[in-house]
DNA sequence: AGCGCCCCAATCTAGACAGCATGTC
DNA sequence: CTAGATTGGGGCGCT
């Protein structure tokens, strides 16, 4: 099937075939026989860089109307805006927490690209222009199973079924065991492949050889390959995880390709990239030059030392505007090598020759844990990159006695299930809250009629909701966020709340810590960050054991200051990490650089970032939410929020 | 006394979405 | 319930 034949306009086609794109690949030509350019409902369960964005821009093209992306993350939004917008004629918006349009202009464009959680937003704050959409994309729906964002995905594909009734659905998802279940649930036909532009082979280190899959018979060979094994020269320990990782990684670099390494923690990360920097694989100077010239930070200052010598480390404690510049120096082949934590697992596209996972189990609070199928199947699909490299190889580092386990973990086991997590109590009261007040539904049974339409009701009958949905409304109603008289209705507060895309458990502590602040002599930034930090939508500072004498000290020093007893705290551990992440924000507020709080606090650049952007939501929220609750204590929220 | 090394024990551990309404150099 | 890498300090021996 070629390009040319399908109903898209002379100029698009011109734009395609322009860039080499003259033929589908076999999962699009499938997309396009199960009626993509006709308006109909498809889950496409294919893998990473198979044409996903292709099939997804035939189908919003070809609608007859404006059409919705929905992307799991901020940078992969951006990415997809780029991409769109190259496309001519079309007019392409963007909506995530960062970077915004006005609604009205919103509903002006062919496409939208937006986070889940904004569109989540836009269906709850009744934005007109969900209605008019024509077609809506859901990229990475498998993400219906995941524990926190899961439930907000599910319950926004069924209440944009009722706000634009028969849109389009196009939901792509990787490659999952259940992807029936999917496409039952959305009305949608399925298409099905593990096909890939790129092949990939993947491989168990262990002892100085890589035994690869029966994939790689499929494939021509390099020099040198006798079958499906391989030795590897290991210069060091080859029963050292860390040395083989280096040898593979460096072997890929000496053959002209570019590499990926996976490990366990940030630390771990930087290590390996200075230790291969030190090798010199390459050098990078105008990207060192560039990252320099971001901060004068100490990880700063690391990474750019890191690629003078052609490797960089990635991971989430660096700023984003770091993670850009070194995810796009390596896509232009500026770097051969990237450090990363899971972060690059799944989002933006950095394709390289070679991956190599040297850690498969990761630290849960509890001990240690094998990473879930899909999450290694991810890292190893970003080997191979189109029409540079002849095939792609992930490389799982183990030894004799992990090889085995490796093998039937990661290489021959499928895919995991993807389950629904709606039953979760905190994640049902959300969107009840939600459902209420967006005037969805005014009763229990309304509640339960648009929970229906969820992944969740399709697999469960929702009559075994009931019982959770009783207890969400019954813990909303104490909550004073929702009355039950005579049908259920949002009060001034859950309306509130719901409309900030506040949790319930957040705005009950900031309406808890506006009345205590009521009584108190003391009131100052520091009671508004210490309120706003205390809840469960700020993401918690570690507290190491040696910082925690200093900040006890600290709580006690300010504790007039403060809406939580030091004493009468069932969680104080948990408190006193709030107590440090509103101290690195006051101090911020007050004027100490990031360099400073970054040494004093040990936390990484870009964790200060992500917390700053936070509390300037939640402080505004909480300044929101003070306008509908009866308290008269003036907590400068406001005034704080001037000041991030 | 000063320095270097080794061993044991303590320490530490991935990621990341979201509001709203204007004045402003 | 299920770990493993790194760091820091103390002790010890050598010069």
């Amino acid at each position: 099937m070629r390009v040319r034949d399908l109903p898209l306009s002379a100029a698009v086609i011109d734009h395609f075939e322009s860039r080499g794109i003259e033929e589908l690949y076999p999962p699009q030509a499938a997309a396009v026989e199960a009626g993509v350019c006709e308006g109909r409902r498809l889950v496409a369960a294919v893998p990473t860089a198979s044409g996903k964005t292709f099939v997804a821009t035939l189908a919003m093209l070809t609608a007859d109307g404006p059409g919705l992306y929905i992307v799991p993350l901020r940078a992969l939004a951006r990415e997809k805006y780029e991409t769109f917008s190259a496309l001519p004629g079309v007019s392409v918006g963007i909506s995530t927490g960062d970077f915004d349009e006005r609604a009205t202009e919103l509903g002006d464009h062919d496409i939208v690209v937006a986070t889940s959680e904004k569109v989540d937003s836009a269906i709850r704050n009744g934005a007109d222009w969900i209605a008019d959409l024509a077609c809506v994309v859901v990229d990475e729906v498998h993400l219906v199973g995941s524990e926190g964002r899961g439930p907000t995905l599910e319950v926004t594909l069924a209440t944009l079924g009722r706000r634009a009734p028969g849109v389009q659905i196009v939901a792509l998802s990787a490659t999952v065991a259940n992807p029936d279940e999917l496409a039952d649930w959305l009305d949608a036909g399925l298409v099905q492949s593990t096909w890939r532009p790129v092949d990939l082979r993947t491989g168990v280190y262990a002892a100085g050889r890589v035994g690869f899959d029966s994939e790689a018979s499929k494939t021509p060979r390099a020099a040198g390959d006798d079958g499906t094994e391989r030795d590897v020269s290991v210069p060091g320990d080859p029963a050292d995880a860390t040395d083989a990782t280096d040898a593979l990684v460096t072997e890929a670099v000496d053959d002209g390709g570019q590499a990926l390494a996976f490990v366990r923690s940030r630390r771990e990360a930087e290590t390996l990239a200075e230790r291969l920097a030190a090798a010199d694989l390459g050098s990078s100077p105008e990207v060192a030059d560039e990252i320099r010239g971001l901060d004068g930070t100490e990880t700063g200052r690391r990474l750019a030392d890191c690629v003078e010598g052609g490797v960089a480390f990635h991971h989430a404690g660096l700023r984003s505007a770091h993670r850009v510049a070194v995810e796009r120096a390596f896509r232009d082949r500026e770097l051969k090598a990237i450090c990363a934590t899971p972060t690059l697992a799944a989002g933006v596209n950095v394709p390289a020759r070679r991956v190599v996972v040297r850690d498969q189990k990761r630290y849960t609070g509890s001990g240690m844990e094998w990473l879930p199928t899909l999450e290694v199947h991810q890292m190893c699909g970003r080997a191979g990159r189109p029409h540079l490299d002849p095939y792609g190889e992930a490389v799982l580092v183990g030894d004799e006695t992990t090889r085995d386990e490796l093998w039937e973990r990661y290489v021959e086991a499928g895919p995991e299930r993807v389950d629904s997590k709606l039953a979760d109590p905190n994640a049902l009261r959300t969107h009840v809250l939600s459902v209420v007040a967006s005037d969805f539904a005014a009763s229990r049974e309304g509640v339960l009629d648009v929970l229906d339409a969820t992944f969740f009701a399709h697999g469960t009958p929702t009559s075994e909701l009931g019982g959770v949905v009783d207890t969400a409304i019954a813990d909303l109603v104490e909550m004073g966020m929702i009355v039950d008289e005579d049908g259920l209705a949002a009060t001034d507060l859950g309306a509130q709340v719901s409309r900030q895309y506040v949790t319930p458990e957040t705005g009950a502590r900031v309406v808890d810590g506006l009345r205590t602040a009521t009584g108190m002599a003391t009131v100052t930034g520091l009671t508004a960050l210490e309120i706003v930090c205390d809840t469960p939508d700020m993401q918690d500072t570690y507290l190491g054991n040696r910082e925690r004498a200093d900040m006890y000290q600290f709580a006690q020093d300010h504790a007039d200051e403060f809406t939580t007893r030091m004493g009468e705290t069932e969680d104080f551990e948990g408190w006193l990490t709030a107590v440090k992440t509103a101290r690195v924000l006051y101090e911020w507020t007050e004027g100490a650089s990031a360099e400073d709080l970054v040494e004093r606090f040990r936390i990484g650049p870009g964790d200060l970032e992500s917390r700053i952007e936070r509390a300037e939501w939640l402080l505004g929220a909480a300044d929101a939410i003070a306008s509908v609750v009866d308290a008269d204590a003036a907590v400068p929220f406001r005034e704080r929020r001037a000041r991030l």
